[in-house]
DNA sequence: CCCGGAACCTGAAGGC
DNA sequence: TGCCTTCAGGTTCCGG
């Protein structure tokens, strides 16, 4: 489940592979990728040259040379490999490049999208703050949570709150600060707000290093998994003891998702009691 | 504006 | 053994 640590680790790898290279096809096995009535903007950027690989929250943006740009997000099980396509069998578009370079977006849940934009100025600014700027403060965050009833976990995966996080980092995110998934957003205080920006950004910054949580099928472009996951602590641990206390980690239900956390060191905040 | 729920999609896992 | 149901979760759309 590709979520802004992998989505980063997958463009630092296009970059350096793509930028300058001039799009030579663009091959949809599979036109649903491009929506409806997609194939004919595709059409349109063979020729172009890319002049940026760039993320915004968990979408991947190739930025062509005349302000267009081809907009990836990779849902649940999407992919971009430089690979062979042999390799593969879920591969629902191949796009080749002047320099050799072949891109495979494959995904077998076919949840994922590529379009083409005239401009991306629309999608940026749909999107929340970016976690891993200077500019995401405490201040920002405590802004965009106030007067919020939804469980702080729902929030946290609200991409017009805050872009790039998903259910894994979520929940590790949660653990860090102590944080209960139920909380209502509204009710953390400044000194949460603190904590929890802290936390985000620690968690997401310590996931790039380790190029990406490999749980299920993420890969980076050249077919190598991440490591990220081996450092989650709570995340998909249902049952296994947590890292602070040796409490089983439990798993609660916040809005149809899974949220895995430590029922002690995550306690509900109980009502004042006068 | 705010919130909850359905729909999209396919393979894995569990029940009977 | 095999059929059936449920679950996984990022996003969009729709209804209250």
């Amino acid at each position: 489940m590709p979520e802004l640590p992998e989505v980063e680790t997958i463009r630092r790898a296009l970059e350096p592979a793509l930028v300058g290279a001039r799009i030579e096809s663009v091959a949809l096995s599979d036109p649903s990728l491009a929506g409806p009535g997609g194939a004919g903007a595709v059409a349109d950027v063979i020729g172009h040259r890319v002049t940026a690989v760039l993320r915004r929250g968990k979408h991947l943006i190739l930025l062509l040379e005349n302000s267009r740009a081809i907009v990836l997000h990779l849902r649940m099980t999407g992919a971009l490999l430089l690979q062979e396509p042999e390799q593969h069998s879920r591969v629902r578009a191949v796009l080749s490049f002047s320099n050799g370079q072949r891109l495979l977006f494959n995904d077998m849940r076919r949840l994922g999208t590529l379009r083409v934009v005239d401009d991306i100025a629309a999608l940026l600014k749909q999107l929340g703050p970016e976690p891993l700027e200077v500019e995401f403060t405490a201040q920002v965050l405590a802004d965009r949570l106030s007067g919020r009833r939804v469980p702080i976990k729902a929030a946290l995966l609200d991409q017009h709150i805050i872009a790039g996080i998903g259910n894994m980092y979520a929940d590790e995110t949660l653990f860090q600060c102590r944080v209960n998934p139920l909380v209502p957003s509204g009710e953390l205080l400044p000194a949460q707000c603190q904590q929890l920006r802290d936390a985000i950004r620690d968690v997401l910054q310590r996931a790039i290093e380790n190029h990406g949580a490999s749980i299920n099928t993420y890969w980076l472009p050249n077919g190598g998994t991440g490591s990220a996951h081996r450092t989650f602590q709570v995340a998909h641990r249902l049952g296994a003891p947590c890292p602070r206390c040796g409490t089983p980690v439990a798993r609660v239900m916040v809005r149809k998702r899974g949220a895995y956390f430590c029922p002690k060191c995550q306690p509900f905040p109980q009502p004042a009691v006068r």
